[in-house]
DNA sequence: AAGGTTACCTGCCCGC
DNA sequence: TGCGGGCAGGTAACCT
């Protein structure tokens, strides 16, 4: 999926729709990771009040205190159209006043959008309990260190939980720790102060670069208006098993860890 | 109880 | 050309 770059640019995307009211909406036959539901009617005649995101959550605030929350899974997508062609995987959409249509389509349905009470999002079981956003200033070494501090698993790992710190997938992590110069097999709770220090400016930077960039297009990801991102020209190490390193000409090495691939550059990441 | 594995689902790419 | 296996940007329910 999109992990926060990704999330972030499609939710400046749509950001056109604030004031937009929905005439109406539809749902696929098949169900996204929670089951689509008629209630979504409840949105007819409402219009959009604020998009925000939360992780990698969208949330979109509607009149009378409803709000979705969407989450885009490995595969969702999220485009602003003129027309709405029902494509294949295309699972939700909502029709606006303007004739513009919002059309969520996820292949593997990962994804779910989730029709629910303004007033009770902050207890949303998806959005409780999240770590903070990788670019304020709460992430910082001091608190990632005592994160840290007595954990048994590799960095790299460590870093894709969202408790700690959200929306670094496996693009970002993987690129952050060549950056950084850390070995992603490194136990988290042997990393020293001053590594912490550096991988928590180098995560900031390579997410904050990626969002200049549109974020990564690898297979299915599109900008909301259907344009590609291009921090993927970016990548030193993701998806470059057995090329050179650009720093060293070592060969960039894939290992898998927890079940995710992990690249990185033996001589570079100690 | 932390840490690791599996399941969810479709599509694509590769090797045979 | 066809088929099977492995893999893909995530998350949480399960095991141990």
């Amino acid at each position: 999926m999109p992990e926060l770059p990704e999330v972030e640019t499609i939710v400046r995307g749509i950001e056109e729709i604030k004031n937009n009211k929905v005439l109406d909406y539809y749902t696929s036959s098949k169900n996204l990771r929670f089951p689509t539901t008629n209630e979504y009617k409840k949105l007819i005649n409402k219009k959009v009040k604020d998009i925000k995101r939360r992780a990698r959550y969208i949330i979109i605030d509607f009149e009378d205190g409803l709000s979705l929350v969407i989450h885009l899974g490995m595969s969702g997508t999220i485009v602003l159209s003129d027309k709405f062609q029902k494509l294949k995987h295309d699972h939700f959409a909502l029709n606006f006043a303007d004739n513009s249509y919002l059309i969520f389509n996820d292949p593997r349905r990962f994804g779910f959008v989730d029709l629910v009470l303004s007033q009770n999002l902050q207890g949303h079981k998806m959005l409780v309990n999240l770590g903070f956003e990788p670019l304020d200033d709460e992430f910082n070494a001091d608190y990632l260190a005592q994160k840290l501090k007595n954990k048994n698993t590799n960095i790299k790992t460590t870093m894709m939980d969202n408790k700690i710190v959200v929306g670094v997938g496996n693009i970002y992590i993987n690129e952050s720790l060549f950056k950084a110069g850390i070995n992603p097999q490194k136990l988290a709770k042997d990393l020293k102060k001053a590594e912490i220090k550096k991988l928590v400016t180098t995560i900031k930077e390579i997410i904050s670069n990626a969002i200049e960039l549109g974020g990564s297009s690898i297979n299915d990801y599109v900008k909301s208006n259907g344009e590609l991102g291009f921090f993927q020209n970016n990548f030193k190490v993701y998806g470059r098993q057995k090329e050179n390193c650009f720093v060293c000409k070592t060969d960039i090495v894939k290992i898998v860890q927890n079940g995710r691939s992990t690249f990185y550059c033996s001589k570079c990441q100690k």
